[in-house]
DNA sequence: CTATACTTTCAGTAGATACTGAAACAGGAG
DNA sequence: CTCCTGTTTCAGTATCTACTGAAAGTATAG
Protein backbone atom coordinates (compact mmCIF):
# COMPACT_ATOMS: atom_id res chain seq x y z
CA UNK A 1 0.00 0.00 0.00
CA UNK A 2 2.60 2.14 0.73
CA UNK A 3 4.79 1.14 -2.25
CA UNK A 4 2.19 1.68 -5.14
CA UNK A 5 1.64 4.72 -3.28
CA UNK A 6 4.98 6.63 -3.47
CA UNK A 7 7.01 5.42 -6.79
CA UNK A 8 4.42 4.52 -9.18
CA UNK A 9 1.56 7.14 -8.94
CA UNK A 10 4.31 10.17 -9.33
CA UNK A 11 4.51 10.05 -13.16
CA UNK A 12 0.53 10.93 -12.77
CA UNK A 13 0.81 12.88 -9.70
CA UNK A 14 3.78 15.51 -9.91
CA UNK A 15 2.27 16.19 -13.49
CA UNK A 16 -1.33 17.55 -11.18
CA UNK A 17 1.08 19.45 -8.94
CA UNK A 18 2.62 21.22 -11.78
CA UNK A 19 -0.62 21.96 -13.13
CA UNK A 20 -1.72 23.62 -10.34
CA UNK A 21 1.57 25.50 -9.34
CA UNK A 22 1.22 27.04 -13.46
CA UNK A 23 -2.19 27.90 -12.15
CA UNK A 24 -1.36 29.17 -9.26
CA UNK A 25 1.09 31.74 -10.38
CA UNK A 26 -0.98 33.01 -12.98
CA UNK A 27 -4.13 33.98 -10.27
CA UNK A 28 -1.71 34.94 -8.37
CA UNK A 29 -0.02 37.54 -10.75
CA UNK A 30 -3.56 38.19 -11.94
CA UNK A 31 -4.53 39.05 -8.63
CA UNK A 32 -2.01 41.79 -8.26
CA UNK A 33 -2.88 43.23 -10.93
CA UNK A 34 -6.18 44.24 -10.82
CA UNK A 35 -4.94 45.28 -6.93
CA UNK A 36 -3.53 48.43 -8.97
CA UNK A 37 -6.43 48.64 -11.58
CA UNK A 38 -8.92 49.21 -8.73
CA UNK A 39 -10.54 45.57 -8.66
CA UNK A 40 -9.83 44.35 -5.59
CA UNK A 41 -7.42 41.32 -5.31
CA UNK A 42 -10.21 38.85 -4.74
CA UNK A 43 -12.32 39.48 -7.40
CA UNK A 44 -9.72 39.06 -9.38
CA UNK A 45 -8.47 36.01 -8.48
CA UNK A 46 -11.32 34.46 -8.50
CA UNK A 47 -12.01 35.39 -11.84
CA UNK A 48 -8.41 34.29 -13.14
CA UNK A 49 -8.75 30.92 -11.28
CA UNK A 50 -12.33 29.91 -13.09
CA UNK A 51 -10.30 31.89 -16.58
CA UNK A 52 -7.38 29.42 -16.08
CA UNK A 53 -8.98 26.29 -15.51
CA UNK A 54 -11.37 26.27 -18.00
CA UNK A 55 -14.23 24.28 -16.24
CA UNK A 56 -17.26 25.11 -14.45
CA UNK A 57 -16.68 25.24 -10.57
CA UNK A 58 -18.94 25.03 -7.75
CA UNK A 59 -18.40 28.06 -4.66
CA UNK A 60 -16.83 25.52 -2.52
CA UNK A 61 -13.53 24.52 -5.38
CA UNK A 62 -13.64 28.32 -5.29
CA UNK A 63 -13.15 28.93 -1.18
CA UNK A 64 -10.76 25.62 -0.89
CA UNK A 65 -8.41 26.62 -4.09
CA UNK A 66 -8.36 30.64 -2.62
CA UNK A 67 -8.22 29.83 0.72
CA UNK A 68 -11.22 32.64 1.55
CA UNK A 69 -14.77 32.27 3.52
CA UNK A 70 -17.96 31.45 1.73
CA UNK A 71 -19.53 34.73 2.21
CA UNK A 72 -16.38 36.57 0.48
CA UNK A 73 -16.75 33.44 -2.29
CA UNK A 74 -20.36 34.21 -2.59
CA UNK A 75 -20.57 37.94 -3.03
CA UNK A 76 -17.84 38.14 -5.10
CA UNK A 77 -19.19 35.61 -7.28
CA UNK A 78 -22.44 37.32 -7.70
CA UNK A 79 -19.89 40.76 -8.67
CA UNK A 80 -18.60 39.13 -11.18
CA UNK A 81 -22.06 38.00 -12.66
CA UNK A 82 -23.13 41.53 -12.39
CA UNK A 83 -20.32 42.68 -14.55
CA UNK A 84 -20.87 40.16 -16.92
CA UNK A 85 -17.53 38.19 -17.10
CA UNK A 86 -18.37 35.17 -15.36
CA UNK A 87 -21.44 33.20 -15.67
CA UNK A 88 -23.89 30.46 -13.29
CA UNK A 89 -24.33 27.48 -14.87
CA UNK A 90 -26.65 24.69 -13.86
CA UNK A 91 -25.39 20.91 -13.69
CA UNK A 92 -27.93 18.42 -14.46
CA UNK A 93 -29.03 16.80 -11.36
CA UNK A 94 -26.70 19.38 -9.19
CA UNK A 95 -28.11 21.31 -6.85
CA UNK A 96 -24.95 23.41 -6.56
CA UNK A 97 -24.67 26.31 -8.66
CA UNK A 98 -21.41 26.20 -11.04
CA UNK A 99 -19.55 29.02 -12.29
CA UNK A 100 -17.61 29.55 -15.40
CA UNK A 101 -15.48 32.44 -16.87
CA UNK A 102 -16.46 33.96 -20.46
CA UNK A 103 -13.70 32.54 -22.80
CA UNK A 104 -13.13 35.22 -24.97
CA UNK A 105 -10.25 37.67 -23.96
CA UNK A 106 -10.99 40.42 -26.20
CA UNK A 107 -14.82 40.13 -24.83
CA UNK A 108 -13.85 40.14 -21.44
CA UNK A 109 -11.76 43.16 -21.77
CA UNK A 110 -14.15 44.85 -23.60
CA UNK A 111 -17.01 44.26 -21.30
CA UNK A 112 -14.66 46.14 -18.52
CA UNK A 113 -13.36 48.34 -20.36
CA UNK A 114 -17.49 50.12 -21.11
CA UNK A 115 -18.31 49.61 -17.85
CA UNK A 116 -15.57 51.77 -16.51
CA UNK A 117 -15.68 54.14 -19.35
CA UNK A 118 -19.06 54.57 -18.56
CA UNK A 119 -18.78 54.87 -14.58
CA UNK A 120 -16.05 57.25 -14.67
CA UNK A 121 -14.98 58.84 -17.72
CA UNK A 122 -18.21 59.68 -18.91
CA UNK A 123 -19.20 61.85 -15.34
CA UNK A 124 -15.60 63.41 -15.59
CA UNK A 125 -16.48 64.80 -19.21
CA UNK A 126 -19.73 65.61 -17.88
CA UNK A 127 -17.98 67.97 -14.87
CA UNK A 128 -15.97 69.32 -17.53
CA UNK A 129 -18.54 70.49 -19.43
CA UNK A 130 -20.19 72.00 -15.91
CA UNK A 131 -16.86 73.51 -15.21
CA UNK A 132 -16.92 75.16 -18.63
CA UNK A 133 -20.26 76.55 -17.94
CA UNK A 134 -19.76 78.02 -15.08
CA UNK A 135 -17.16 80.31 -16.15
CA UNK A 136 -18.50 81.54 -19.47
CA UNK A 137 -18.75 84.85 -20.27
CA UNK A 138 -22.27 84.52 -19.75
CA UNK A 139 -22.33 83.64 -16.26
CA UNK A 140 -19.30 85.66 -14.90
CA UNK A 141 -19.48 88.54 -17.26
CA UNK A 142 -17.26 89.92 -19.73
CA UNK A 143 -14.92 91.85 -17.65
CA UNK A 144 -14.29 88.74 -15.22
CA UNK A 145 -14.33 86.26 -18.28
CA UNK A 146 -11.25 88.36 -19.85
CA UNK A 147 -8.98 87.67 -16.59
CA UNK A 148 -5.78 86.07 -16.99
CA UNK A 149 -6.60 83.21 -14.28
CA UNK A 150 -10.03 82.58 -15.81
CA UNK A 151 -8.50 82.69 -19.67
CA UNK A 152 -6.06 80.41 -18.00
CA UNK A 153 -8.50 77.59 -16.64
CA UNK A 154 -10.59 77.72 -19.39
CA UNK A 155 -7.92 77.00 -21.78
CA UNK A 156 -7.12 74.02 -19.66
CA UNK A 157 -10.71 73.01 -19.56
CA UNK A 158 -11.16 72.67 -23.60
CA UNK A 159 -7.73 70.90 -23.55
CA UNK A 160 -8.36 68.45 -21.68
CA UNK A 161 -12.60 68.13 -23.33
CA UNK A 162 -10.89 67.43 -26.03
CA UNK A 163 -8.41 65.08 -25.39
CA UNK A 164 -11.58 63.18 -23.92
CA UNK A 165 -13.42 63.47 -26.42
CA UNK A 166 -10.75 62.18 -28.86
CA UNK A 167 -10.29 59.01 -26.30
CA UNK A 168 -14.06 58.22 -26.50
CA UNK A 169 -13.78 58.46 -30.35
CA UNK A 170 -10.85 56.18 -30.67
CA UNK A 171 -12.50 53.66 -27.38
CA UNK A 172 -15.83 53.06 -29.29
CA UNK A 173 -13.97 52.14 -32.17
CA UNK A 174 -11.93 50.08 -30.10
CA UNK A 175 -14.40 48.06 -28.60
CA UNK A 176 -17.53 48.56 -29.96
CA UNK A 177 -17.13 46.72 -33.20
CA UNK A 178 -15.61 43.79 -31.99
CA UNK A 179 -17.89 41.08 -30.26
CA UNK A 180 -14.82 38.40 -30.85
CA UNK A 181 -11.52 37.90 -32.04
CA UNK A 182 -9.50 41.20 -33.04
CA UNK A 183 -11.62 44.22 -33.20
CA UNK A 184 -11.32 45.86 -36.72
CA UNK A 185 -9.65 48.74 -35.09
CA UNK A 186 -6.65 46.37 -34.28
CA UNK A 187 -6.40 45.64 -38.04
CA UNK A 188 -6.40 48.59 -39.12
CA UNK A 189 -3.59 49.70 -37.17
CA UNK A 190 -0.85 47.11 -37.35
CA UNK A 191 -1.72 47.45 -41.28
CA UNK A 192 -2.00 50.88 -41.39
CA UNK A 193 1.36 51.51 -39.18
CA UNK B 1 -15.17 101.40 5.02
CA UNK B 2 -17.86 99.06 5.40
CA UNK B 3 -19.72 100.52 2.10
CA UNK B 4 -16.96 99.87 -0.31
CA UNK B 5 -16.60 96.85 0.88
CA UNK B 6 -19.55 95.07 0.58
CA UNK B 7 -21.19 96.66 -2.75
CA UNK B 8 -19.01 97.54 -5.12
CA UNK B 9 -16.41 95.20 -5.21
CA UNK B 10 -18.87 92.34 -5.70
CA UNK B 11 -18.26 92.21 -9.54
CA UNK B 12 -14.53 91.35 -8.94
CA UNK B 13 -15.55 89.15 -6.09
CA UNK B 14 -17.99 87.25 -7.05
CA UNK B 15 -16.62 86.14 -10.59
CA UNK B 16 -13.63 85.07 -8.30
CA UNK B 17 -15.65 82.57 -6.34
CA UNK B 18 -16.71 81.09 -9.71
CA UNK B 19 -13.45 80.35 -10.62
CA UNK B 20 -12.78 79.04 -7.20
CA UNK B 21 -15.88 77.16 -7.27
CA UNK B 22 -15.13 75.78 -11.06
CA UNK B 23 -11.89 74.84 -10.17
CA UNK B 24 -12.91 72.93 -6.80
CA UNK B 25 -15.36 70.76 -9.07
CA UNK B 26 -12.61 69.70 -11.24
CA UNK B 27 -10.03 68.45 -8.37
CA UNK B 28 -12.93 66.73 -6.94
CA UNK B 29 -13.83 64.62 -9.71
CA UNK B 30 -10.25 63.93 -10.86
CA UNK B 31 -9.44 62.93 -7.41
CA UNK B 32 -12.80 60.56 -7.34
CA UNK B 33 -11.18 59.17 -10.48
CA UNK B 34 -8.15 58.65 -9.63
CA UNK B 35 -9.16 56.55 -6.59
CA UNK B 36 -10.61 54.29 -8.69
CA UNK B 37 -7.75 53.53 -10.73
CA UNK B 38 -5.34 52.95 -8.36
CA UNK B 39 -4.18 56.65 -8.26
CA UNK B 40 -4.40 57.46 -4.68
CA UNK B 41 -7.22 60.74 -4.15
CA UNK B 42 -4.89 63.10 -2.64
CA UNK B 43 -2.25 62.78 -5.46
CA UNK B 44 -4.90 62.99 -7.73
CA UNK B 45 -6.39 66.19 -6.92
CA UNK B 46 -2.62 67.87 -6.35
CA UNK B 47 -1.93 67.43 -9.69
CA UNK B 48 -5.71 68.67 -10.88
CA UNK B 49 -5.42 71.23 -9.43
CA UNK B 50 -2.13 72.37 -10.56
CA UNK B 51 -3.37 71.84 -13.79
CA UNK B 52 -6.43 73.44 -14.18
CA UNK B 53 -4.57 76.84 -12.40
CA UNK B 54 -2.12 76.23 -15.57
CA UNK B 55 -0.39 78.74 -12.86
CA UNK B 56 2.93 77.54 -10.29
CA UNK B 57 1.90 76.87 -6.61
CA UNK B 58 4.38 76.74 -3.78
CA UNK B 59 3.27 73.86 -0.78
CA UNK B 60 1.74 76.38 1.39
CA UNK B 61 -0.71 76.94 -1.80
CA UNK B 62 -1.41 73.22 -1.88
CA UNK B 63 -1.74 72.94 1.65
CA UNK B 64 -4.25 75.14 2.01
CA UNK B 65 -6.13 74.94 -1.16
CA UNK B 66 -6.81 71.02 -0.55
CA UNK B 67 -6.77 71.59 3.65
CA UNK B 68 -4.28 68.91 3.82
CA UNK B 69 -1.00 68.69 6.29
CA UNK B 70 2.80 69.66 5.39
CA UNK B 71 3.78 66.34 5.15
CA UNK B 72 1.11 64.93 2.63
CA UNK B 73 1.42 67.55 0.82
CA UNK B 74 5.11 67.18 0.78
CA UNK B 75 5.43 63.70 -0.11
CA UNK B 76 2.71 64.02 -2.70
CA UNK B 77 4.36 66.59 -4.66
CA UNK B 78 7.62 64.21 -4.53
CA UNK B 79 5.97 61.19 -5.52
CA UNK B 80 4.44 63.19 -9.16
CA UNK B 81 7.51 65.01 -9.73
CA UNK B 82 8.93 61.31 -9.72
CA UNK B 83 6.08 60.33 -11.89
CA UNK B 84 7.05 63.62 -14.15
CA UNK B 85 3.69 64.77 -14.57
CA UNK B 86 4.82 68.18 -12.52
CA UNK B 87 7.67 69.87 -12.29
CA UNK B 88 9.66 71.77 -9.56
CA UNK B 89 10.14 75.83 -10.49
CA UNK B 90 12.26 77.64 -8.76
CA UNK B 91 11.30 82.06 -9.11
CA UNK B 92 13.69 84.16 -9.03
CA UNK B 93 14.68 85.50 -5.64
CA UNK B 94 12.51 83.36 -4.04
CA UNK B 95 13.51 80.64 -1.42
CA UNK B 96 10.27 78.49 -1.48
CA UNK B 97 9.57 76.05 -4.29
CA UNK B 98 6.96 76.49 -6.91
CA UNK B 99 5.41 73.50 -8.67
CA UNK B 100 3.77 73.36 -12.38
CA UNK B 101 1.93 70.63 -14.01
CA UNK B 102 3.05 69.81 -17.85
CA UNK B 103 0.57 71.38 -19.99
CA UNK B 104 -0.02 69.31 -22.48
CA UNK B 105 -2.84 66.54 -21.71
CA UNK B 106 -1.43 63.60 -24.29
CA UNK B 107 2.12 63.69 -22.96
CA UNK B 108 0.73 63.21 -19.70
CA UNK B 109 -1.55 60.60 -20.52
CA UNK B 110 1.66 59.18 -22.19
CA UNK B 111 3.88 59.25 -19.51
CA UNK B 112 0.81 57.83 -17.32
CA UNK B 113 0.41 55.21 -19.12
CA UNK B 114 3.63 54.02 -20.69
CA UNK B 115 4.49 53.90 -16.27
CA UNK B 116 1.90 51.53 -15.77
CA UNK B 117 2.55 49.09 -18.45
CA UNK B 118 6.19 48.71 -17.92
CA UNK B 119 5.10 48.28 -13.79
CA UNK B 120 1.99 45.92 -14.45
CA UNK B 121 1.09 44.54 -18.23
CA UNK B 122 4.95 43.44 -18.52
CA UNK B 123 5.14 41.26 -15.77
CA UNK B 124 2.03 39.92 -16.42
CA UNK B 125 3.20 38.55 -19.65
CA UNK B 126 6.24 37.60 -18.25
CA UNK B 127 4.53 35.36 -15.78
CA UNK B 128 2.36 33.49 -18.68
CA UNK B 129 5.22 32.58 -20.17
CA UNK B 130 6.51 31.24 -17.33
CA UNK B 131 3.62 29.36 -16.56
CA UNK B 132 3.43 27.79 -20.42
CA UNK B 133 7.04 26.81 -19.63
CA UNK B 134 5.81 25.06 -16.54
CA UNK B 135 3.12 22.98 -19.24
CA UNK B 136 5.60 21.96 -21.95
CA UNK B 137 6.14 18.83 -22.90
CA UNK B 138 9.34 18.81 -22.29
CA UNK B 139 8.71 19.67 -18.85
CA UNK B 140 5.62 17.35 -17.87
CA UNK B 141 6.10 14.65 -19.75
CA UNK B 142 4.04 13.57 -23.13
CA UNK B 143 1.49 11.63 -21.30
CA UNK B 144 0.88 14.31 -19.08
CA UNK B 145 0.50 17.03 -21.72
CA UNK B 146 -1.70 15.49 -23.36
CA UNK B 147 -4.33 15.58 -20.53
CA UNK B 148 -7.31 17.45 -20.71
CA UNK B 149 -6.93 19.68 -18.08
CA UNK B 150 -3.26 20.92 -18.58
CA UNK B 151 -4.64 21.53 -22.92
CA UNK B 152 -7.12 23.58 -21.26
CA UNK B 153 -5.12 25.64 -19.29
CA UNK B 154 -2.70 25.91 -22.03
CA UNK B 155 -5.08 27.06 -24.30
CA UNK B 156 -5.78 29.93 -22.33
CA UNK B 157 -2.38 30.88 -21.82
CA UNK B 158 -2.30 31.27 -25.12
CA UNK B 159 -5.27 33.30 -25.85
CA UNK B 160 -4.29 35.51 -23.25
CA UNK B 161 -0.82 35.66 -24.20
CA UNK B 162 -2.21 36.53 -27.58
CA UNK B 163 -4.45 39.20 -26.40
CA UNK B 164 -1.59 41.15 -24.26
CA UNK B 165 0.84 41.08 -27.13
CA UNK B 166 -1.45 43.00 -29.47
CA UNK B 167 -2.75 45.21 -26.56
CA UNK B 168 0.60 46.39 -26.12
CA UNK B 169 1.86 46.97 -29.73
CA UNK B 170 -1.52 48.82 -30.28
CA UNK B 171 -0.50 50.47 -27.04
CA UNK B 172 2.97 51.53 -28.52
CA UNK B 173 1.58 53.02 -31.30
CA UNK B 174 -0.68 54.96 -29.49
CA UNK B 175 1.81 56.31 -27.09
CA UNK B 176 4.81 56.11 -28.64
CA UNK B 177 5.33 58.20 -31.11
CA UNK B 178 3.55 61.19 -29.88
CA UNK B 179 5.34 63.37 -27.31
CA UNK B 180 2.85 66.63 -28.40
CA UNK B 181 -1.02 66.97 -30.03
CA UNK B 182 -2.79 63.84 -31.25
CA UNK B 183 -0.42 61.02 -32.33
CA UNK B 184 -0.25 59.45 -35.78
CA UNK B 185 -2.40 56.50 -34.76
CA UNK B 186 -5.37 58.49 -33.52
CA UNK B 187 -5.45 60.27 -37.03
CA UNK B 188 -4.90 57.12 -38.75
CA UNK B 189 -7.92 55.84 -37.03
CA UNK B 190 -10.29 58.74 -37.21
CA UNK B 191 -10.20 58.39 -40.48
CA UNK B 192 -9.94 55.03 -41.35
CA UNK B 193 -13.06 54.52 -40.47
C1' DC C 1 -45.52 19.58 5.98
C1' DT C 2 -40.14 18.81 7.58
C1' DA C 3 -35.50 17.76 6.35
C1' DT C 4 -31.73 18.68 3.63
C1' DA C 5 -28.53 21.14 0.61
C1' DC C 6 -27.04 25.14 -0.68
C1' DT C 7 -26.86 30.50 -0.93
C1' DT C 8 -27.01 35.10 0.75
C1' DT C 9 -26.58 38.63 4.05
C1' DC C 10 -24.40 41.44 7.34
C1' DA C 11 -22.46 42.95 11.94
C1' DG C 12 -18.17 42.84 13.67
C1' DT C 13 -13.29 42.77 12.97
C1' DA C 14 -8.82 42.37 10.87
C1' DG C 15 -5.75 44.46 7.91
C1' DA C 16 -4.27 47.92 4.64
C1' DT C 17 -3.75 52.68 3.36
C1' DA C 18 -3.51 57.38 3.80
C1' DC C 19 -2.64 61.32 6.75
C1' DT C 20 -0.98 64.19 10.44
C1' DG C 21 2.17 66.80 13.08
C1' DA C 22 6.29 67.27 15.20
C1' DA C 23 11.07 66.60 14.94
C1' DA C 24 15.13 66.36 12.10
C1' DC C 25 17.31 68.18 8.25
C1' DA C 26 19.20 71.53 4.59
C1' DG C 27 21.08 75.50 3.17
C1' DG C 28 21.25 80.58 2.47
C1' DA C 29 21.66 85.18 5.02
C1' DG C 30 23.65 87.85 8.37
C1' DC D 1 29.20 80.43 13.45
C1' DT D 2 23.76 81.12 14.42
C1' DC D 3 19.33 82.27 12.79
C1' DC D 4 15.78 81.80 9.68
C1' DT D 5 12.99 79.82 6.00
C1' DG D 6 11.59 76.14 3.99
C1' DT D 7 11.65 70.82 3.18
C1' DT D 8 11.60 65.99 4.31
C1' DT D 9 10.89 62.12 7.15
C1' DC D 10 8.43 59.01 9.92
C1' DA D 11 6.08 57.07 14.14
C1' DG D 12 1.65 57.11 15.55
C1' DT D 13 -3.14 57.39 14.37
C1' DA D 14 -7.31 57.81 11.84
C1' DT D 15 -9.90 56.11 8.12
C1' DC D 16 -11.32 53.04 4.85
C1' DT D 17 -11.74 48.46 2.60
C1' DA D 18 -12.03 43.69 2.54
C1' DC D 19 -13.09 39.50 4.96
C1' DT D 20 -15.01 36.26 8.16
C1' DG D 21 -18.39 33.36 10.20
C1' DA D 22 -22.66 32.65 11.88
C1' DA D 23 -27.43 33.35 11.27
C1' DA D 24 -31.22 33.91 8.14
C1' DG D 25 -33.01 32.79 3.77
C1' DT D 26 -34.36 29.84 -0.31
C1' DA D 27 -35.46 25.93 -2.84
C1' DT D 28 -35.84 21.07 -3.72
C1' DA D 29 -36.70 16.27 -2.10
C1' DG D 30 -39.13 13.25 0.44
Amino acid sequence: MVATATAPPAKEIIPQQQLRTSQDLFIRRWGEMGATWGINRTMAEIHALLYITAQPLCTDDVMERLHISRGNASMSLRSLCDWGIIRRLHKRGERREFFESLSDVWEIFSIIATERKRREMDPVLETIKQCQTMLDASSIGKTAAAQESVKLTRQRLGDMEEFMAVTNKVFQQFVGNAKSGLSRVVRVLLKAL
